[in-house]
DNA sequence: GAGATTTGACCACG
DNA sequence: CGTGGTCAAATCTC
């Protein structure tokens, strides 16, 4: 299995040459449009979002052909999605796999199988492992706060998760959930994320996404259960509930991203709350009062955050994001 | 009854 | 050998 581990071919590799290129180009035009403080907050800030809306779609499109390429060692991206207000919450982040493993196959339908044959079981989960330690992984972190819910994205939750454990970790105060995503073996999508809360600040959970979903999101979406990860944590769960976990149901709302500057570091921009004008399918249509999530965190999850080490997590923090 | 969660056990990795 | 991640049977909820 690890036999082709080749480069890409030729063409390969000017596609994403391509590709990069083309990511560039309108990551700096992101860059020069998005100045917040520039534009009157108003009248024209509305063409201005649109503007920047559009431009993570395209961005998103770039980076997305580079991920289904498995190229996915992209430079990080500089995009700051502020839910404008509190606390910024941090969003850690993202270590992508290292240049150096353009892993060759394109195509990553090899987990197939499925086959569910007992014997494979295990085998499946070795060989899963393997391959789940080239996914990217980045960490996000959500705070609840009891007026505002949550602040944190929430991008990803427009997919449905299903907990398939929870471990007590060693050092830390919480258990650590895991969820998968729901489509797993529909759809081979194998997108995983672990929510832990922070010892630091319970009110904080960190939220490790590993992989990408490779589910179709407006399926995923379409049959409208969002039932949130943590919300379904709590729910069943009579658990020591040590506090907000109805804030977490709640949960599902925005959060602060923040994706470190990649060219200067300065051109930050904020995200104005998008208007869901996004069509993804049908999908969730509300964003009512807490928006399950906007489209735009949607495309901007496709991003690979940069990784901010945030003082209270200096040890493990850089390590585990490498992989 | 289907699908999700809980929870103890198993396994791989460092 | 300890720890983290996943599995899977039992249990729960809708």
């Amino acid at each position: 299995m690890e036999g082709k581990k080749d480069m890409l071919s030729w063409e390969q590799k000017t596609l994403v040459n391509e590709l990069i290129f083309g990511l560039e180009a309108a990551k700096k035009l992101q860059a020069r449009l998005g100045e917040p403080s520039s534009s009157p907050p108003s009248s024209s800030s509305r063409a201005a979002e649109m503007n920047e809306i559009l431009l993570k779609q395209i961005i998103s499109s770039y980076e997305k052909s580079l991920v289904m390429l498995n190229w996915s060692s992209l430079p990080p991206v500089q995009l700051i999605l502020k839910a404008g207000s509190v606390a910024p919450v941090t969003h850690s982040g993202v270590i992508p796999e290292s240049p150096a493993s353009i892993n060759g196959s394109p195509r990553s339908e090899d987990f197939l199988d499925g086959g569910g044959s007992s014997n494979t079981h295990r085998q499946e989960h070795v060989f899963n492992s393997k391959k789940r330690k080239m996914l990217p992984k980045w960490t996000e972190k959500v705070r609840i706060s009891p007026e505002r819910g949550l602040e944190g994205s929430q991008q990803d939750d427009v997919y449905s998760w299903r907990k398939y454990g929870q471990k007590d970790i060693l050092g830390a105060k919480f258990p650590r959930s895991y969820y998968r995503c729901t489509h797993r073996s529909t759809q081979n999508c194998w997108a995983t994320k672990q929510v832990q809360r922070s010892d630091n600040d319970p009110t904080v959970f960190e939220v490790t996404y590993r992989g990408t979903h490779t589910c179709s999101r407006a399926t995923a979406a379409a049959p409208p259960p969002p039932a949130s990860p943590e919300k379904q944590d709590t729910r069943t769960k009579p658990q020591i509930a040590q506090t907000p976990n109805e804030l977490l149901e709640s949960l599902k709302t925005s959060l602060t991203v923040r994706t470190e500057g990649l060219d200067d570091g300065e051109d930050v921009f904020s995200f104005p709350n998008t208007p869901p004008f996004y069509d993804y399918g049908n999908t969730n249509d509300y964003f009512g009062g807490l928006m399950e999530s906007s489209p735009i965190f949607d495309v901007v999850d496709w991003f690979n955050p940069t990784v901010e080490i945030n003082p209270e997590f200096p040890t493990f923090l850089p390590d585990s994001i490498y992989y």
